[in-house]
RNA sequence: GGUGGAGUGGCCGAGAGGCGAGGCAGCGGCCUGCAAAGCCGUAUACACGGGUUCGAAUCCCGUCUCCACCUCCA
């Protein structure tokens, strides 16, 4: 079984082919670093987060590149209008999206380079470009790239010159030989911060957006490497300028491009002035990070997620059951599954071939609760020995799609709260026991009430009671 | 104008020529002291109009609607 993975260059379905064998190397465009981290930012991170614990998985090495924009022209107008350095404006949102990532459970790449620390890299392939004569430099120490000599401009994208639409900007900017031609270097002009820019045969100044990526991609993965990913808004331009600057110095650039569905707040993408901005911070004052990445993980990651008032009622539904299982078939064991256990067993093979056609994880979920389902008849007919098979099989699925019960259980880390409250809740429990006992049952749902209107919800099961804290809404 | 994508049952969301994925909600039942959880059962679904076919949600033609990109954007 190999994987397959929709290439958006090519409009179609190919097969994921290491250049060399048993590794892939993947580069992700990651944030600017100008603003908060929203969640149409870590519905990329985290599709691609499922990309690389399956390609683990599935016994590849992976060399995961994802890039910080730190310096950028949004950067400094919103530090400036701030009144803070442009590096601690930069610096403050690349440490809050660092945290997103982390409590959503995105995997930190193997290496996170920055913009600013990679000029050299950006000069030495803007010299390559200047040789090959597909770069001019103008009057303000500013270095175009120049879209018509490079005959191949256009392709990523399938679009034509003559038919993209007329940048408003163009009419005058600093003698470009074409409206498309696009900044690989940006010379340094009045008002601008001095730190902000950085010596350089044509004069101080700093990098074009697009520059970077084809720099930092070369430098840790080659001049060909196997997937570059990002979301669709990025395709163009930004990336048919990426792929352009790289193959036009000589490199080979990625083999597969692969870009994110975007996220719709109530039917239209999210910007400031329809006022429909949903960051990370808004959604996690409500709702547990898991309930989140399961909404964010859970449709197949070229579709376009509507998000709505529902979209987290419905996951948090979908993840209770998920949990619920999980934890009363680990209630059940005799000895606890252990990690190790989970990864090492085999993954149903439904559930490989869904992943294996373009991280089907819809159709994945589709076979996770299939085994739920399994597991709940075992819980509720068999012994410990009949649960543990459909718990590992079910852990192992969900890790692969970072959704592992046991891992986000002990991530929300409440373990000594918990612990504590048990001893309390355990005696409020056997009180309800004698009352059951002696068919008082008044007194046995006062104590139910009681515990309920304290926010704990308590189950009976063949086995005894078991409590859990109830959602809050 | 150009480019890419999408319209599936009350909702979310897979599938892509012939046995109606899965989840949520609903309804009926089992279990329960009652619940909860769980299990079993339960759907007039495939934007519209034509066509091809023994058979189409799936293929072909046409139409409509929506989204994204072409300017900073994950």
């Amino acid at each position: 079984m190999t994987l397959r993975l929709f290439d958006t260059a090519s409009r179609t379905m190919r097969e994921l082919v290491p250049l060399r064998a048993g590794h892939v190397g993947l580069y992700l465009c990651g944030a600017t670093v100008q603003g908060a981290p929203h969640i149409g930012h870590l519905k990329t991170a985290v599709a691609f987060d499922v990309l690389v614990r399956w390609l683990r998985r599935s016994g590849l090495e992976v060399t995961f590149i994802r890039n910080v924009t730190d310096v950028e022209d949004r950067i400094l107008a919103r530090s400036s209008e701030a009144g803070v350095p442009w590096w601690a404006w930069a610096q403050r949102y690349e440490q809050e999206f660092t945290a997103a990532y982390d409590t959503l459970g995105v995997l930190r790449p193997t290496y996170e380079p920055r913009a600013t620390g990679h000029v050299i890299e950006m000069v030495e392939l803007i010299q390559r470009l200047l040789e090959a004569g597909h770069a001019y430099v103008t009057g303000e120490g500013d270095v175009w790239f120049d879209v018509r000599s490079f005959a191949d401009y256009g392709a990523l994208t399938n679009q034509r010159l003559a038919d993209l639409a007329p940048a408003d900007d163009v009419a005058g900017a600093g003698g470009k030989r074409d409206p498309h031609d696009f900044a690989l270097w940006k010379g340094a002009k009045a008002g601008e911060p001095e730190s902000a820019t950085w010596p350089t045969p044509f004069g101080r100044g700093r990098p074009g957006w697009h520059l970077e990526c084809s720099a930092m991609a070369r430098r840790y993965l080659g001049a060909d490497f196997d997937i570059h990913g990002g979301g669709l808004d990025l395709r163009f331009p930004h990336h048919e300028n990426e792929r352009a600057q790289s193959q036009a110095a000589g490199d080979g650039f990625a083999r597969l491009w692969l870009h994110a569905g975007l996220l719709n707040v109530n039917g239209a993408k999210m910007s400031k002035s329809l006022g429909n901005y949903v960051l990370v911070s808004d959604v996690l004052e409500k709702a547990r990070p898991v309930v989140l990445r399961y909404a964010l993980t859970a449709v197949q990651y070229r579709t376009t997620l509507e998000y709505g008032p529902e979209t987290l009622t419905d996951a948090e539904a979908t993840w209770n059951r998920i949990a619920g299982f999980a934890a009363r078939a680990a209630e059940r064991l005799t000895s606890p599954v252990t990690i190790d256990e989970v990864r090492s067993a085999p993954l149903p093979e439904a559930f490989a071939a869904a992943l294996d056609d373009d991280l089907n994880v819809p159709a994945a979920l589709a076979v996770v609760h299939e085994h739920i389902r399994a597991g709940n008849v075992a819980l509720a007919d068999g012994g410990p020995d009949e649960v543990r098979s459909p718990l590992v099989a079910v852990r192992g699925m969900l890790d692969v799609l970072g959704l592992d019960p046991q891992w986000w259980a002990s991530a929300t880390g409440d373990t000594r709260e918990h612990g504590a409250l048990d001893a309390l809740v355990e005696a409020e429990l056997a009180t309800r026991q004698q009352a059951r006992a002696a068919k008082d049952w008044a007194a046995a749902d006062a104590v139910r009430g009681r515990l309920a209107s304290a926010g704990i919800a308590v189950e009976d099961s063949p086995t005894g009671a078991r409590w859990s804290l109830a959602e809050e809404n």
